[in-house]
DNA sequence: ACAAAAGTGTTTAGTGTACACCCATGT
DNA sequence: ACATGGGTGTACACTAAACACTTTTGT
């Protein structure tokens, strides 16, 4: 124990970015503080790492608390640590961004937490240096989501191929050729055919589909152009 | 500061993942441990998190006193937070990765600290998770050498295409074709001639190039596809 | 019948890849 | 002269991107 003795002990915070799609638009769940510090702005969700618990365990249980969801896609991002983040004390921040399917969640937890899924483009100014963080995310985001299939992790397990592409085009802002997505899709034989239809859609019903579940472990592993406009999206 | 009274504080760490290129194959800077804890066994360059200093500070000190190198490529990989990660205490552990130039460093520096350049062939075994730090690092330097550019800050200011080629051969353990692999590059308008000749060659001696730095920084924010053949590199 | 959204087909341009060939240097 | 390695050119296959057309459904 006494090699160590000299060095200071820091508060470890965890901050959770929550990635949600309404079927129009990328959103975020964002909390608006009924609690010190920064009382009455608005964040993302956070807590403190506890003894004994794993950093990943932790930024689980926060979005446990929150939205009631549990093995939702849960990525560590990077962990902020400026000096003075954090005015109340020296904190670094370990923090996470999480993909969930909306119609999922606990809306009962949300609104005791006071939270509300939030727009992007309508996103108010956060506390501390979680807008820098909500930066970071939406570039990890789109970076991922260009060689990996991670955005079904934002639709409801049924789910038909134009909602798949308002979701990309959500992501990055931009508009997609409808052929030439679908035709991308299909070929990556991601996309089970249900024999369903959608029967939100107003005009013609969309057959609805669901992720093959062998293929998509694959695609996690490898890599795959889902979007090669890359080149377009380097300012985030 | 009574609002985060209850929360523990926790041993923050720091390790450097530094990457280096001898010509031949990519190579690791590693400690040889004369002292506690895990005395005689390899690790990689670490320190702990001092109040009042930057994380990213704080891992370019640690760098600086080990290679005695500043301004280097030093990049956020990730934080390794599982409760008994080190058995001396709990500690969580922010690893930075680097790109040096082995030409630049300080021997003497490098020597007091007892270190050396391994080979990643033949890298020993290290202690804690430092194993596992060094497979999300290649993997992370796999990613982004196949997007961006990175891969120059391991080669001296003076270079020849082939080297850059045997580089990134190193990197991702594959043959690269000559022919296509120079036509790639030059496309790319990053390579600046100076006329010169490389004088180590044997044969015929290659042209030196240096880096245009303008495009350079184009391409860091940008995407760029200098590997094609990404599907390949899932594994790591 | 018509509008709106879903689904399928085709053509063209560009990029990746596999080659063959020439040039420069030291022995 | 010859071996070794650096540099340039060309042909083919494949993929991305632009565009036309048909089908389904609700009013």
């Amino acid at each position: 124990m006494a090699v160590y003795q000299h060095n200071t002990r820091i508060l470890v915070a965890l901050d959770c970015i929550i990635f949600g799609f309404d079927g129009e638009s990328l959103k975020l769940l964002l909390i608006k503080r009924n609690f010190e510090p920064e009382y009455g702005k608005w964040s993302l969700m956070g807590g403190f790492l506890n003894e004994g618990e794993d950093l990943e365990e932790a930024a689980g249980r926060i979005l446990y608390n929150l939205t009631g969801l549990r093995n939702n896609y849960l990525e560590q991002l990077q962990t902020f640590g400026t000096v003075y983040r954090d005015p109340v004390e020296r904190t670094i921040s370990v923090v996470y961004y999480s993909l969930v399917n909306i119609a999922d969640q606990d809306v009962a937890a949300i609104q005791a937490h006071n939270a509300s899924w939030i727009s992007l483009d309508s996103k108010p100014t956060l506390i501390f240096d979680h807008d820098q963080m909500v930066t970071v995310a939406l570039q990890r985001l789109r970076y991922k989501a260009a060689l990996h299939p991670i955005g079904f992790e934002l639709l409801p397990s049924k789910f038909t191929v134009p909602q798949l592409q308002k979701l990309y085009e959500a992501i990055y802002g931009t508009q997609l050729d409808r052929r030439n997505f679908s035709r991308k899709i299909m070929a990556t034989d991601l996309l089970l055919s249900t024999g369903e239809k959608d029967t939100n859609s107003v005009t013609k019903k969309g057959q609805l589909y669901t992720l093959n579940s062998d293929r998509y472990r694959k695609y996690l592993d490898g890599y795959y152009t889902f979007l090669p406009e890359l080149a377009e999206l380097s300012g985030g």
